[in-house]
DNA sequence: TCCTTGACTCAGA
DNA sequence: CTCTGAGCCAAGG
């Protein structure tokens, strides 16, 4: 018999980050507010981790940067995989490492994510 | 169930 | 602009 119907957070990142599309990017706090937990950013940073060392499930983690449009990471290892692969989609860093986000951010303006991407979950 | 860990964020200094 | 501290949350032991 099946308990609880809803798959756990981490799924639902994976989910919502497999529509991001190339050349745009997503924080992890706008993951976590369209998936309904505005302070919940932590936790999609957790449920990316899970994807290292394989990377499987082909999820474009590379797409999900931090709220001050830098890429995270603890070790600059994977920061640095992860502007490469991005700069390989277009993304541009400016001088300081940063995207503009203004520019790059999918889907567009605050006011579009949350209502209407959700339901689509 | 309690406790610890982070790919986080925001306000302050 | 950089550095802290506190708040927050899912996962996993």
């Amino acid at each position: 018999m099946r308990r609880n119907g809803s798959p756990p957070f981490h799924r639902l990142v994976y989910r919502l980050v497999r529509r991001v599309p190339r050349g745009k990017v997503v924080t992890y706090g706008q993951v976590a507010a369209i998936l309904g937990q505005p302070r919940g950013a932590r936790a999609v940073g957790t449920a990316l981790a899970m994807l290292r060392p394989p990377l499987i499930d082909d999820v474009p983690w590379q797409r999900v940067i931090n709220a001050a449009g830098r890429c995270s990471h603890r070790d600059g290892f994977w920061a640095d995989i992860q502007r490469e692969f991005l700069e390989m989609e277009g993304v541009r860093f400016d001088r300081h490492g940063k995207v503009d986000l203004k520019r790059v951010r999918w889907p567009g303006p605050r006011r579009e994510w949350v209502t209407r991407l959700r339901h689509v979950l």
